[in-house]
DNA sequence: AAAGAATGCGACTGATTATTCGCGTTTGTC
DNA sequence: GACAAACGCGAATAATCAGTCGCATTCTTT
């Protein structure tokens, strides 16, 4: 019934019940697997619950024991790529800060390297990433998880330069983040090889971006 | 009824008819006015048929007079936008190719200057484009126009340096557009003076991604 | 092996919403 | 002013789906 995911809702996006018996353990990941590929195939649309019932081999009755709605099994897929992202950045921030040019830019390119890994570890993943996008009810959640890493970066950029104003960070960090997924998302969708290419033109455009503003060029 | 667009309504996305009386030349702009503060509001979510009609002060079957499903309304607000792009970029291919470097990093702000004006010219229409960007319906269909954008954008490219292989001119044609629109949609949700700021750094960012393939460096 | 708990089922409910259609009203034309 | 065409209406239709609930089956434990 509710289409819309209201307060309520949104507090009970967490797994109904845990698996009690082993039978119930691998259910959760069929479920899970189900959603995966059908969105896959289907790209943008999110596929209904019957739908994932029925290629997990189950009823919708019994994927709703282990999940209290529909969204909450995308967010369950995206869970693991939407935490990797803070974890990675704040790693990085906790290295040392570059003292010159050289540094610096050896800097960006671990950044880079890290986050370029992410998306290439969960590249299955992405079809449902972009399906959140587009969903009305989940695309609140993912904007909460964004501003958390836009919020990363610039601290990133001010860990690599103290001096630079909070509005400056912010605004960099955005265009960081939206440029790099953008651009990653398309190499993605391409062969290997000009994933890499494309990987090239990411980094030199960070450095365009972000070289003005750290006093290093 | 039909929810999703198929063969048949694909084609039907045309006017259903022209407005004979003067008193219903005013209505279609109302049905549109209607759907884009409506989108404007409601930001991803689709407005319902009957909520546009409510608001241009109509009922239903009205709206149905003019327009032949609820998408042809989006689409028909996104066709000046949609169609300004090739226009744009078709101009740009017809001055005359750069000769050294100075020329060319004119060349590239022109087509930068020209596209920002696109956006900047139909910012109130942005939340419709993301409305499309996120339909499951409507996306196939911008993805369209996308393909085309992306083909003029290489086209450009390969103005600019002849010697340019077709499978390096469409990569970074995807990635100007790309980046060009990710930037733009976060800077127009910005102050103007921020989006001016946001301009630089995305034409610093499309520099370093074009340069280095055109011997110019 | 029997009880009770966990799991599985799927027809059904209820909500939403795009689109239609027959009828009433307004407008333009002669 | 009368006729037809255009316009406007909105209740009704029908398709789609998320989520529920009571009953059936399977497992675990003793």
């Amino acid at each position: 019934m509710k289409r819309s995911l209201d307060r309520k809702t949104r507090i009970a996006l967490e797994p109904r019940k845990q698996p009690r018996q082993q039978r119930s353990s691998k259910v959760v990941d069929r479920i899970l697997d189900a959603a995966l590929i059908l969105t896959r195939e289907q790209g943008t649309r999110t596929p209904t619950t019957l739908a994932i019932a029925q290629r997990a081999g189950l009823s919708v009755g019994s994927v709703y024991q282990y999940f209290p709605n529909k969204e909450a099994i995308l967010l369950d897929l995206a869970r693991r790529w939407l935490s990797s992202f803070p974890e990675v950045i704040a790693r990085r921030i906790k290295a040392a800060p570059p003292t010159n040019r050289e540094e610096f830019r050896r800097e960006v390119r671990k950044l880079f390297v890290d986050t370029s890994r992410i998306y290439l570890e969960n590249a299955t993943l992405m079809p449902v990433i972009e399906a959140i996008s587009g969903n009305a009810d989940l695309r609140p959640i993912q904007d909460e998880y964004d501003e958390q890493i836009i919020a990363l970066y610039a601290a990133w950029l001010q860990h690599v330069n103290p001096a630079l104003e909070d509005k400056i960070a912010s605004r960099l960090g955005v265009l960081m983040m939206d440029v790099g997924h953008a651009c990653r998302l398309v190499g993605l969708k391409r062969d290997r090889k000009t994933y890499d290419l494309i990987e090239d033109d990411v980094e030199r455009m960070w450095l365009a971006l972000v070289s003005p503003y750290l006093n290093l060029d």
